[in-house]
Order: structure tokens, then C-alpha cells, then sequence
DNA sequence: AAAAAAC
């Protein structure tokens, strides 16, 4: 029946100009893929061997002792590849000063968030983010290496904070990744002068109709799609001087099953309005599917992708483990997990399903262990408080849907644990591959260590496990026999955590 | 047979 033709709601785009648009979209970018690929070979491998040889130097000026975040191993995001267009030749930054960033800017870095130099992704894209013409951007990272920080400063660089009207909007996957992005650049433009406005739904407390909302006069806007389209088409949020507009997990947000159509929509009516604006989307994962897709909207940008083999973060150990039923997975959480976990730091515990979260939240409370359990139905109040606990360190262990499987930045985060094996809708054994490759980066953040547990419980299981490890072209080892203290010990002295 | 975002 409704198979097929999905009739998407057309409510501010009309159906010509998308007819158009796509045609317009499929001749260019044949002629792009034509032109690319006589054009400059040369000097495309030139800008990919100048950004491979690009290495930073360990911090040296950190204070001792403190626990300073250890900057992103060269390792890891050393087959970063990047292609530039049009000629504009980009010199990698070495340090933020290179950026001729403002001096609060500056301070902000500094002072305010620590940091002493670019990462590696920080330092390939930011000149391509803050250099005239202000191309748009695809940037592929690794998980925890520095991609907020990328696009934060893009969006602070270049609002005028004398003007109260949005000048740049970010739109990401959850309310939780819009919250946290939200505080990033609060904290990392503190000496700046603007302000952002989180669009995301009120808690019910809070509820007031769109229509009785005062117009937005932040120069920046963080949100979830939902919400931001909603301020727009009621003319909260003005988009005529929009100057940058920002996809986080753009992967994610520019999917089919994800959030393509909003997204679209979001793009083509403030490119519209505003004459023209940056588009930067970065995420750690672009699967083929997506990047045929993002390489035909974003024609004339910057490129930068990182093969899928070289995307598992040498610094975050994964194991597997054989468990015989659903009891034993509690059994195994409550002995082995809460027994050596809780010691090495905070726990995510991720399950399929929201009814999950609830189950396995019950049967480990039943046990007097604490942990709190996050899932989308929640309030807003409820969702904002477990998540300030899990924050503030006051709760260890988290369970999950996939809520949290991206972007969710929480450094104490150092064991993650997969209930259940996250899976394409629809499929039996097929492995979701992104969301896999997301859950495990909550784990090492900024270079890290980290431990993952694969709870493997029958023989799906086993074939999702297999796919994964030769997708990734990672073997990975088993923990054996799940009864035994010793295998999981082993396991987190290996991943340095104990 | 789902999570997410909104309605």
C-alpha cells in the first residue's frame, strides 16, 4: 500500500522548485564528476599529501599534573583525506593563533575551554571554514576528535555580535546533542558578547504556544529540526542574515530513514532568504549511500572523508562476550560491570528498545545497584535532570537507547556497554554499522582509553558481531567465559583501565 | 518489529 510512494508534506517548499532543484542537482553534479575527475589530479594529491603529513606536537606547555586532555593522536586521524575545490589552497593551521581569530575568541580557547592547540581535524578544516569565499564544507572525523570545536568557532567567528538578529543556526539529531553544543559555545565564546537560543520543546511546565513567543534576537541558534522549523514558519527565528548553517551528525540528518526531508527543507529555504550561505556538515561516519547523496547537495565545497577500515579508535578496546539468555546479560552487568566498571569511571549501557531501558533499569535496581535510564518518551525535565546527573557524576551507570548514541561528550564515559546489538531497521542481522561505530565513541573521548562490551546472547548475535568485525577489518577478541572475574579483568587491564 | 523529531 503506502510502501513506496512516501507523499512527503510539502509545507514551506514548493514541489516545482524541488522538481527543479533535483534536476539542476543531477546535471551538475555529472558535470562534476566529469570535470573532477581530468581535472588537476595532481594537485588534488598534492593538498592530500600535504594534509597527511601535517603532524602536531604533543602539548608541552600543559600544566603538570593537571589531567589535561591528551591531544588527538596522530594515529588516529592520520588517513584523514581531503580534497578542495576550486584551486583555493588552504595552509592547515598549527596553532589558533594562525586562525587570526579574535582575541576573545582566542581567550575562550585558552582561558576558557584549555585547549593549547588545533587538533588535527581543527587544524585541516578551520582555515577552510573561516577563509573567504567561505565554502561549504563536508568534513568526516573520527569520533571525540575535536569536530564541535571545528564548527563552534565557525559559527562564533563569524556572527556580529552588535547586530541582535540569527546569523548562524546548528541543527542536530536529539535535544541532548542541541543542549550540549548549546554549552560548548556558550562556554568557548564567553568573552565574545552573543547569545543562543536552544530550539528545542519546552517541558511541559514550561509550555507556551509558538504564536506567544517573542521573536528569537540571538545571533545564533542551536536545535532539533522540529522545533526550528516550527520557529521559522512563525517567523520567530528571522533567516535573511543567516550566514552559516550547520549540520551536526550530518550523516544523520541528510539519511532517508534520518532527517533528510527536514533537512532539505531547512537548507533550501534559508540558502533562499538569506542569498546564499555556508553549509558545513560534519560527522564521524558517512556511509556510501549518504555521501553519493551529500556530495550531489554540496557540489562546489570542501571534502573530507576518512576510510570506513581506519574509523575504530585504536585507544578503545572491544570485546565480546558470550552470554547464554537475557537473565545471564543482568547477571554478567551486576558481578562483572558494576564490580570492576564503577571503579574505572561512568558506564553507558545501551539496549534496542525504550521498554528496554525500563526492564533493565528495573531488574539492576531490584539488586540495589544505582543507575538511571534515559529513553525519548521522557519528559523534558526528566530527560534534562538524568542527564545533569550523569554529568555532574552523580550517577555511574547509564542505560540507553540510541538517544545517546551520538555525539553525547561526557570525557568520564570510559566503558560502554551494548545490551543489544544495534541493528537496521526492518533487518534481522544486519548490523547497523554508524550507530555501532557512535556507541563505541562515547567511550575515549579526545584520545582517551576506553572499553566496549559486546553482550553476544545466540546465534543473530554472533552474525551481527562477525559482519561488524569485517566491516571494520577488526578483529575483535572474546572475553571467555562470562562466569569468570579474571576474563574481565584481563580485558580492562589490556584497555588500561585498571 | 525502532530511535530520534515534531505534529
Amino acid at each position: 500500500m503506502a510502501d513506496k510512494a512516501s507523499p512527503e508534506k510539502k509545507s514551506w517548499a514548493d514541489v516545482e522548485e524541488e522538481e527543479e532543484a533535483k534536476a539542476k542537482a543531477a546535471a551538475e553534479a555529472a558535470a562534476a564528476a566529469a570535470s573532477s575527475s581530468s581535472t588537476s589530479e595532481s594537485a588534488v594529491e598534492a593538498q592530500v599529501k600535504q594534509i597527511e603529513s601535517l603532524s602536531l606536537a604533543p602539548p608541552e606547555d600543559d600544566a603538570a599534573g593537571e589531567e589535561a586532555p591528551p591531544l588527538l593522536d596522530d594515529s588516529d586521524d592520520a588517513q584523514i583525506q581531503a580534497v578542495t575545490s576550486g584551486g583555493t589552497v588552504y595552509e592547515s593551521a598549527t596553532t589558533f593563533e594562525d586562525l587570526k581569530l579574535s582575541p576573545e575568541l582566542l581567550k575562550g580557547l585558552h582561558d576558557e575551554m584549555g585547549f593549547s592547540r588545533p587538533s588535527k581535524i581543527q587544524a585541516i578544516t578551520l582555515p577552510m571554514i573561516l577563509t573567504p569565499p567561505y565554502k561549504d564544507l563536508v568534513a568526516q572525523a573520527h569520533n571525540g576528535s575535536g569536530k564541535t570545536t571545528c564548527f563552534v568557532l565557525g559559527m562564533l567567528s563569524r556572527v556580529d555580535p552588535n547586530r541582535r538578529i540569527p546569523q548562524a543556526i546548528c541543527i542536530c539529531p536529539t535535544r541532548e546533542l542541541a543542549q550540549q553544543n548549546k554549552a560548548v559555545l556558550m562556554r568557548m565564546g564567553k568573552f565574545i558578547g552573543i547569545t543562543c537560543a536552544c530550539a528545542i520543546p519546552p517541558a511541559q511546565k514550561d509550555y507556551v504556544p509558538v504564536s506567544k513567543m517573542p521573536p528569537i534576537n540571538d545571533q545564533i541558534v542551536i536545535g532539533t529540526s522540529g522545533t526550528l522549523i516550527k520557529w521559522i514558519t512563525n517567523k520567530k527565528v528571522a533567516t535573511r542574515e543567516i550566514k552559516i548553517l550547520v549540520f551536526d551528525e550530518a550523516d544523520h540528518m541528510l539519511a532517508e530513514d534520518g532527517f533528510r526531508s527536514d533537512s532539505e527543507r531547512m537548507m533550501r529555504d534559508i540558502q533562499r532568504s538569506a542569498g546564499g550561505c555556508q553549509v558545513l556538515l560534519f560527522s564521524a561516519t558517512f556511509n556510501e549511500r549518504v555521501k553519493d547523496f551529500v556530495t550531489k547537495v554540496i557540489k562546489d565545497g570542501n571534502q573530507i572523508f576518512v576510510k570506513k577500515e581506519d574509523l575504530t579508535l585504536e585507544k578503545v578496546k572491544q570485546y565480546k562476550v558470550q552470554i547464554p539468555d537475557e537473565a545471564a546479560k543482568i547477571e554478567v552487568i551486576r558481578d562483572k560491570i558494576f564490580e570492576f566498571g564503577q571503579k574505572v569511571g561512568q558506564v553507558i549501557i545501551f539496549v534496542r528498545t525504550k521498554q528496554s531501558t525500563k526492564n533493565v533499569h528495573n531488574a539492576l535496581t531490584r539488586e540495589d545497584y544505582v543507575c538511571s535510564s534515559i529513553q525519548g518518551s521522557l519528559d523534558q525535565a526528566e530527560r534534562e535532570k538524568i542527564i545533569q546527573e550523569f554529568k555532574d557524576g552523580y550517577t555511574k551507570v547509564l542505560i540507553s537507547t540510541d538517544v545517546l548514541a551520538r555525539g553525547f561528550d561526557q570525557a568520564q564515559v570510559n566503558l560502554v556497554i551494548n545490551y543489544d546489538m544495534p541493528i537496521k531497521f526492518g533487518t534481522r542481522d544486519e548490523p547497523d554499522y554508524e550507530v555501532y561505530l557512535h556507541r563505541i565513541g562515547r567511550a575515549g573521548r579526545f584520545g582517551r582509553k576506553g572499553a566496549v562490551f559486546n553482550l553476544l546472547c545466540g546465534e543473530t548475535d554472533n552474525v551481527v558481531m562477525k559482519k561488524i568485525e569485517n566491516y571494520f577489518q577488526h578483529q575483535v577478541p572474546e572475553v571467555r567465559n562470562w562466569k569468570n572475574e579474571e576474563g574481565f579483568e584481563t580485558a580492562l587491564k589490556d584497555a588500561g583501565l585498571l
